[in-house]
This record gives structure tokens, C-alpha cells and sequence, in this order.
DNA sequence: TTGTAGGCGTTATCAT
DNA sequence: ATGATAACGCCTACAA
């Protein structure tokens, strides 16, 4: 007996063990060397077609399959991709995340994902990247420079989801140009006569979410609006509630329109006019949300807001990261943005025409 | 030079090329061997406080993290568990993949994505399975007892999510029962007065779906109520509408009630009833879905639903798998079923009480 | 086209 | 506690 550690059944036959079956087991089976069975799991090798079809057979026979821990050793290529995604509650996060991993699979590679409550826990998350021998990441949460500054010494293709477009430069990334998503929701607004505004915004960690709310309240300073009452939220449905009763008692009266950082929490705020406050909306408040996610556009809420296109910023991602991959070894290539322009839904939430004199009246 | 293949900046130090730090380099630094390095890093090894030190002294300042890939290929554990998962589309699903993501995290493993358009297309996706040497799998879609018979083949750890109870024998599972939930909605539908019943139904290739559609079907013939006209939906909002509006035609009439598949067809139907139609629900028609997902909750709707608890399955999902993942090694452990109770949800869009008769009457 | 041999970066065994 | 040394399963020159 020469082989080592024989697992006690292998006399007999009856189930293999743990041991697992290797190109070896392959190449034995079909009177070939491990070598060639090697070659015919590599696509583009040259093999004979008999020796192909012999192997095959043997491959099929005994369940192989390449292990690919151990093809990624010397090939420095897992095909997996880091996905790192913050609120999944978010609702837009999910719809992105299908998306990207569609997107991902249709290019050979898999998603390893990477969640979090909050964005601030992305540190936490970057040791497990580096174990796990991604072959980039795409990341949809706030990394600070000197996270990004990691990636770049490990040379790891890093596309950022949806980062701050003012400090995209150096960084390859995938985005809307939320800032400007936001005065454009101030100006169609403020253009229908609408004064005094509330802000619901997002969660202090997120940058979508700060420059959203900075891009509006700059907007509305700029067009010497009265200043608007801003009240910090989660992205989430109770918060949208929460914010609008606590706007109105800042206030000491209903707003003309309220700004919501997501969708979600607009719906909830549309939800707390409606049917808690008894509010017409749009007759009386105007509430605007961001993203255009599904829900926004069921009847019952028909939102005013703006959309991402996730499909063709999925697609982006998945084409930028897998050129980036491609082209790993050799010429830097300089980092590029891709900024995506969001699409106003024309829903049925916020009035958008400035009220004639007759109907002021009236 | 014996050195194969030195870096052509090597002897400049300039930057280090692709050639990656290992426990090679650090243990240079350090002054101890390689493998002194490797037992620093697998806790509860035996290794002298001093050693220890110089060594993680050493690894910081290389940036040194320990290769996942080559440790897997000689512990044949990855750390990565694989989720199968198909109708992002469906709510319930993203409600769950984060839960399962943050369960199984917190167990020191991490999620590779499988996403899926069909139920299906399960198959496609087995091979890759087998391929990233994943150390077990949670599938959340239909598959055939063959497919499972292949997880046993090959040793590999298999929780199905939410798969059919009555065909769960052999099989480690997490579900609710969907078909007893389809009886339990109609029993209390039924048990208000309502007779004439209409059923959107989920894809056919979703055992979910059919559980939960012959459930309440077979509940009805049982009451001896008329025979619901059942149609077919996609998960979707839309399938909601439509299928309210192909029901209403088939009978010739606005049944008594529908039972929806899911919440989203659900809130579909409501919102076709309510906004399209006119009708008052639940006045002139009850409505009913599964699942209580988030915006079933919300103000506009309030629907009326049964819950299943995605919080506590997902964690004995978790739980369950990495329980088999340690045992794998010696005994057989027998399959274990863990059942959920839906959770019936009083909401507000169905009448469950019976009409007096001198409300009929009025 | 095919086989031989060396190496990818760890962990694990066994002396010391 | 520490250091050699042999796997782990595959890919890839290189030689034949």
C-alpha cells in the first residue's frame, strides 16, 4: 500500500468518502494524462477529437467537474465579483441588484454579496473582499477616499454604484447625478407656484441621499424661496410618515410640497396626507419622491418623481467592471464615469402648473 | 537567476507587479517560517505571543491577507454558501435574500448569488454550483427529486426555502404550508358568506403557487361552494389587474372574492377594483393575498393576508446549514423539516364577518 | 497532439 | 512552540 491515507471503504467500494474526484480519476478512467483532461475543460485548447470524446465520456461517467478553488490558484481568476449593497430595504436596492447579477452571470462570473445595515460598516466588509480573490467589486455604498485608495494598491477593478459625481474623478463609476436630480425636482416645483417646501431627507451615511436633499435646498435658495423645513428620515415608509407630521408642526402649517429622499418615504408621506391628515394631494401638498421604483407607479399612488434607469445602469456597471477585468494585466486604463441623466415621471402627486389667478380666487 | 519569471521592476522595488503578497513574503520579514504565519491566522492555534506579533507586524505592513482560494483547496471549506433564487421580482424574495445574507454572515460565510428568471432554469445553474466549491446551498425554487438526489451524490449540504411540505420527505426544509394557508383564506372568507370566489393564480412552475392555489381551491369544493373561476398570474402587479378583469368576465359577474397568489397580485386587484372599476372593497368585493410583504402594510392598502415569519425562517434556514455543514464529516444526520405557521393578517381589504340579514336587507 | 514536471498559496502532519 | 515537507486540484510551459 503506497497511497496514503486510503479511506477506510475504498476497498470496497461501496460509497466513495469525502474524497472528492479529481482530473485525476478523469485521466485514469480514460487512459489519458491529467494534462489533457485539463485541456478539455480549457475552451480553445487543442485536443483530438477522440481523445475529447473519450475524456468526456469519462468525465460524465464519474461527475466531474473542475474545481474552480483550485483553477483560480494559477489562473489569479475566481469569476466572482464582489457585490456590495446597503439598504436592502430600500426597494431600489433589490431591483439593482437583480439587475447586476443577471447582468454579471451573462458575462461567466458570479456575484459573492456583500450586505449591511448602514453604509458606515463598508470597512468591516473590505477584509472579506480581499480574502474571498474577487475579481473586482461593485459597490453600491459610501467608501471613503482612502477605501478607494485600497483597491487601487491591491489592484482590485473597483466600479462605484451610484457615488457622488462631484468626487467621482480617479474612480470608475456608475451613476445619476443625484445633485442635480435634486434641483431639477425644486425648480419643476418651485415653477408651479409652490413657496414653502419640506425635505424628508435620507439616512446622514448615504451621499444619494445628502446630495438629493442639498441639491434641493440649494435650488430653493437660489430662487430666494422661503428656507424649507428638513427633517432626516431612513428611507423607509415610517419615516416618509414620521417627516411629514414633524415638517408641518416646524412649520405651523402644511407645506405646498414636500421633497422626499426616496420613494418609499414619499409614499408614506403621501400615505400620512391622505388618509391620516386628510389632505388632498395634490390639491393641497404636492409630494415628489426619487427612484421611480415599482411600487411608485401602482395606482393607488401614480408618484411624481424621478427615475433611475437601473437596467442601463446595471448594464454599465457590468460591462465597465468586466473591461476593467479584461484588461487588468498591462495599460492602466483611466478611470471613466458614466452618468446617467434621471427621467421625470410626470405622476399625478405633485401639481406641476402654476394655479391661475381665477382658481386662486376660487 | 534562478528566479522563474522575475518581474521586470523586481529589481527596482518600484511597485510590486501582479505578483501578490503571501505568507511567503511575510514570513521573510518576520524572520519565522511559513508555516509559523499560517498557524497565526488560524485562531486557537498554538503560537508564542512574541511570534505572534512580529508576524501580524510583519502582515500589516505587506497588507497581507491570507488566500481564500488555497485554503479552501486543502480544508475543502469555501466559506461561501450559494443562494438560489428566482422572482426578484416578487418582494418576498429580496425580504428574504436579505435576511439570509445578514443570517448567514453572521455564521462567518457569505452568500454567492444565483438569480434566476424561471424557476425553471434551476438546472442551468447546478453545474456552477458544483464548480465554486460552495459548502452548501439554500434553494429558494422548485426542484425536481432528481436535482436533489444530485446535492446527496455529491455530499453537498442542500436547505430548500419554502418548498412543497407534502413533498418534503428526504429533503432539509424551511417552508410555511402553503397548501393548509390557501384552505385557512378561504375557510375564513368563506366562513364571512362569501360564495362566489375568484383566483389569480402564481407561474405553474412555482410549487408555491400551485400549494397555495389548490389549497384554497380544494377547501372550496369541500364547503360545496360554486366552483371559483381561477386564472393564471405572473407574481406581478400587473397580473393583478388582468386577472381581476379576465375573472369578472368569466363569470359575468364581480365575484364575492378573490384570492390572490401573492401580495402584489393582490394589491393589483385591489387597485383595479378600486380605481378602474370603481368597486368598493371590501364592500362589493374582498380581496386577500400571501405573504405580508412591506407595502401590504402600508396605509393604502392594509392588506388582508397571511404572513410568513421571513425573519425566523431565514435564520433556521441559516441555522439548519450550517448545522449540516459542521456534521458533514461522519454520521448521516436524517432530514429535518422546519414548518412556520402562516399568520393570518386581519387587514382591511376583506369583510370577514358574516352580513346580517338585516344589512342584506338594507 | 500529447505527456512530464513545476508551481499557485495554503493547511496539516510530523519531527524537533 | 517551531520548522521542514507533503498534500490540495488544477494550469501551463516545455519537451517529445
Amino acid at each position: 500500500m503506497i497511497k496514503t491515507k486510503t479511506p477506510p471503504d475504498a476497498a470496497t467500494g461501496q460509497h466513495k468518502q469525502a474524497r472528492r474526484v479529481t482530473s485525476y480519476d478523469v485521466a485514469m478512467l480514460a487512459g489519458v494524462s491529467q494534462s489533457a483532461v485539463s485541456r478539455c475543460f480549457k475552451p480553445g485548447a487543442s485536443v483530438s477529437k477522440s481523445t475529447y470524446a473519450r475524456v468526456m465520456k469519462a468525465a460524465e461517467g464519474l461527475d466531474y467537474i473542475p474545481n474552480a478553488a483550485a483553477r483560480s490558484l494559477i489562473t489569479r481568476r475566481s469569476n466572482m465579483v464582489a457585490v456590495v449593497i446597503s439598504q436592502m430595504a430600500n426597494l431600489y436596492y433589490p431591483e439593482a441588484l437583480a439587475e447586476l447579477s443577471h447582468q454579471i452571470a451573462r458575462r461567466g462570473k458570479r456575484v459573492l454579496l456583500f450586505t449591511m445595515q448602514q453604509e458606515g460598516d463598508v470597512g468591516r466588509l473590505l477584509a472579506d473582499i480581499w480574502q474571498y480573490q474577487v475579481d473586482g467589486a461593485i459597490v453600491a455604498a459610501a467608501l471613503t477616499d482612502e477605501q478607494i485608495g485600497e483597491f487601487e494598491r491591491r489592484r482590485l477593478p473597483l466600479v462605484v454604484f451610484n457615488r457622488n459625481l462631484r468626487r467621482s474623478d480617479g474612480v470608475n463609476s456608475v451613476l445619476c447625478d443625484q445633485y442635480e436630480a435634486g434641483r431639477l425636482l425644486a425648480s419643476r416645483l418651485a415653477a408651479a407656484g409652490h413657496r414653502q417646501f419640506g425635505i424628508i431627507g435620507g439616512p446622514a451615511d448615504s451621499p444619494v441621499a445628502t446630495e438629493r436633499r442639498t441639491g434641493a435646498s440649494d435650488r430653493l435658495r437660489e430662487l430666494g424661496l422661503p428656507s424649507p423645513a428638513v427633517v432626516a428620515g431612513q428611507f423607509d415608509y415610517a419615516s416618509g410618515t414620521h417627516g411629514l407630521r414633524e415638517i408641518i408642526a416646524q412649520l405651523g402649517r402644511v407645506p405646498d410640497a414636500v421633497i422626499c429622499g426616496n420613494d418609499v418615504m414619499a409614499i408614506g408621506c403621501l400615505d400620512c396626507a391622505r388618509h391620516e391628515l386628510g389632505l388632498d394631494v395634490p390639491g393641497q401638498l404636492s409630494v415628489a419622491g426619487f427612484d421611480a421604483v415599482e411600487p411608485s407607479n401602482w395606482l393607488s399612488y401614480n408618484l411624481t418623481t424621478l427615475r433611475q434607469p437601473i437596467g442601463p445602469m446595471a448594464q454599465a456597471a457590468a460591462e465597465l467592471l468586466t473591461a476593467l477585468i479584461d484588461a487588468r494585466e498591462g495599460h492602466e486604463t483611466t478611470a471613466q464615469t458614466r452618468a446617467f441623466a434621471p427621467q421625470f415621471i410626470d405622476g399625478a402627486t405633485a401639481r406641476l402648473v402654476a394655479l391661475a389667478p381665477a382658481s386662486l380666487a376660487a
